[in-house]
DNA sequence: TTGCAAAGCGGAACAAGGTTCCGTATCGTC
DNA sequence: GACGATACGGAACCTTGTTCCGCTTTGCAA
């Protein structure tokens, strides 16, 4: 909705200004964290906050732009891991691990998957459009196999995948990916009904 | 730290604005979540903000007031469940069912229980440091009566079984429990050595 | 009962963060 | 070269936690 074709032709200096600050934005969150205040994006990027917010009317929309093709790739990773493990089981976990991935690597992000925080709305909304839909698939696939259990729905596993992730970068004790291991692995069969 | 008997006594005023704090605090919660502002606290209660930091040096000190009787029951009862569960499995099932029960009922604790944010590094601790050795218990427990991996660490769990709470209040559709029953349920074995 | 120092109080003031506004500068076209 | 539309910068605003300080209340003692 930034990007697409038919938007009205930008100027010169307007283009640029968007480049730099994916740039500038890109760089502060590697070395700040995805929480980076925006005056320091804004710096770096050497414009002013104003400029940020016409180009990206929020925080959230910017951080967005930033990450969108690593959400594409995860988004795209579903279908093929599906088509491609030996069991729908097997390729929830590893379409979960490369989610997973992205979420630890990016300091912080998860954090702000949840939606109360301030103005974070519309990225939790764009990774749940965007994603959602595959993890039903790979879900639907696990659950008809009758490999897992079938109470479990797809934006309720996303999300506490992604809650499960908070705080993974910044504390070496705590080890997200083993307990979200763990998770999937009592995804399967109902304990006892 | 703030009502040890052996404090300078208190001047009846204070005695009772703290107390009035304390009420107005876990009404507060109870309305708004434990992330109200400190002012509607002070206002409800009849006093001024400065008055609240002069009870609890910070937001942090306060929440663990109005809730630390509800922390000692939860970790009273890990000895007992142990004591009483057939086996230590089952035991850690209900203590996390007890843990988990209180931070989902207090509207926004669980997202709370992260220390990067700002200034609840008491808060954190004070959680931790109650309930991390009750946890210990009940997993070695568990671990060496060969029913769980033993590679999980009491404050990994904590940890993890506290972020799926997150935002448990807000959305109907994310049943953090269900989850967390799956992740227990995941404990029990490695996968394949 | 009255006086006084210590203890406590209220709320203005400060810091930090996101967001908005608007006067000014720049671009692109005629 | 001029002019309107577009974009820019950054000051100003709002919300939240926290600190500070002049004033009030309390409790004790004379």
């Amino acid at each position: 909705m930034s990007d697409d074709g038919t938007a009205r032709p930008k100027r010169s200096d307007a283009k640029r200004n968007e480049q730099s600050l994916l740039e500038a934005a890109a760089a502060v969150f590697v070395a700040s964290g995805v929480e980076a205040p925006v005056r320091d994006i804004a710096t770096r990027a050497g414009v002013g906050t104003g400029t940020i917010y016409r180009h990206f009317p929020t925080r959230a929309d910017l951080i967005i732009a930033v990450y969108r093709h690593q959400v594409e790739a995860c988004a795209e990773a579903g279908p093929a891991l599906l088509a491609a493990g030996p069991t729908p089981h097997a390729a929830l976990g590893h379409w979960i691990d490369l989610f997973v991935d992205f979420l630890v690597t990016k300091h912080g992000l998860a954090a702000v998957l949840r939606s109360d925080n301030t103005g974070f709305d519309t990225l939790h909304a764009y990774f749940l459009d965007r994603l959602v839909p595959v993890c039903a698939q790979l879900l639907d696939a696990a659950a008809t196999a009758g490999e897992i259990r079938s109470d479990i729905r797809p934006l309720e596993l996303m999300r506490g995948i992604g809650n499960l992730c908070i705080g993974a970068h910044e504390d070496p004790t705590y080890n997200a990916p083993k307990l979200i291991d763990a998770l999937i692995a009592g995804l399967r069969h109902p304990p006892k009904p």
